[in-house]
DNA sequence: CGTGTGTCGCTTATGCTGTAAGCTTTCAAG
DNA sequence: CTTGAAAGCTTACAGCATAAGCGACACACG
């Protein structure tokens, strides 16, 4: 049962590696090629536990979603719900390579569709009524996904970085990007996160 | 100065055919051979006009960031900024092969920047100090592109489709979802996307 | 202890891809 | 009419996903 020299390749091998490969390579340099040579194999060998480079993306997907943490089900609806996010949003910056995958190929997965029943599960518990729940699921994931897309590659006007600096703007031509230039340097993205939760949940409590 | 026939291209042309292009065959079948095809020249030709497939790409989110009509400053705020992103959202639907390259590939254009700036402007006039308006900013780009992703393409457990359909899905293990099934058939993404537009700018209201 | 048998990795080959380099055609200005 | 640049064309190259077929090893059974 011991893993002999020969049999050294399986799917989970082989997406763990993609994943590692992607994190510390970027998405672009992937290649079935270059991730074959990471794991001592010809790029054909891949394709004996793939069917193709897609699956192969899917996967990767697969594996981030395992990575997710939900919290225990003893917690209050509300902070389970915050807890959640608050993972999926670590997703994406521990691998802000990977994740961009994950909004561009949603899972199809029985892993995905079980993460839905157990939020709706909680929504339902707190008292909300099916329609609600599932309202309550698509506008929090969007904002979620949608911030830590948005986090991930970097806001518009940050300080620092490639993207355009608010300070290097013309105050005459944006007074109010170039005010708060003086606020950007101090930006607490986890503050930040959390005020858009704040918003949304508060609004979804009214709603009880 | 009439366009002589020799002077048939230009950047404009290009990054109008290729946004064709995409909506017609996806962005996976978009190469330089073809688009220099569909505009009756040879891939090399395109390079006279831009550097490479990358600003090709962020071309094409130029072009569907021109496409969003900003409401007249005479609406109220919280109208301008509802009709704003029912407009963004509109870019999506109408170009849903397109528009993640919005998500993935982020402006860094003076448009852009000049749109956050009227952002800002209306919210500020609206009487918010300038760190809750770029917190309002992110939050609700964050939910409106997240939303228009995900609309595109398409929610998990929609009844017809690819993905899994909740109704498929075991009544036992996934009670939930499939008691959703019921309401799923007649969801409205319209009236949806405003839910969470409604719970955010609600929230943004009692900050003032 | 043979001897299949099927799994899995390797080799080779095909038709794509983006794009570098250099050539040629065309138009406009002098 | 000459000259120069702009812009299209041709050719070429390395790298891509992946189809097809080959060969070697690991295990199951006699």
């Amino acid at each position: 049962m011991v893993a002999t020299k020969r049999r050294s390749l399986d799917r989970r091998r082989i997406l763990e590696a993609a994943v590692r490969f992607v994190d510390r390579e970027g998405l672009e340099a992937l290649s079935m090629r270059k991730l074959g040579a990471e794991l001592g194999v010809e790029a054909m060998s891949l394709y004996n536990h793939v069917p193709n480079k897609g699956a192969l993306l899917d996967g990767m997907v697969e594996v981030l979603l395992g990575e997710l943490e939900l919290p225990p089900e003893d917690e209050g609806w509300e902070e389970r719900i915050r807890e959640a996010y608050r993972s999926f949003r670590r997703l994406a910056r521990e691998h802000p390579n990977v994740f961009p995958l994950l909004v561009i190929r949603p899972p199809d997965t029985m892993d995905g569709v079980w993460l839905v029943e157990e939020f709706l599960k909680t929504l339902r518990g707190a008292g909300f009524d099916a329609e609600t729940a599932l309202y309550a699921f698509r506008a929090l994931s969007g904002y979620a996904s949608g911030y830590a897309m948005a986090e991930i590659r970097g806001f518009a006007m940050e300080p620092s970085g490639t993207r355009l600096g608010a300070l290097t703007l013309s105050p005459d031509e944006f007074p109010n990007i170039h005010e708060l230039g003086i606020h950007l340097g101090k930006v607490d993205h986890d503050a930040e996160f959390e005020f858009g939760l704040d918003l949304l949940l508060a609004g979804l409590k009214g709603r009880l």
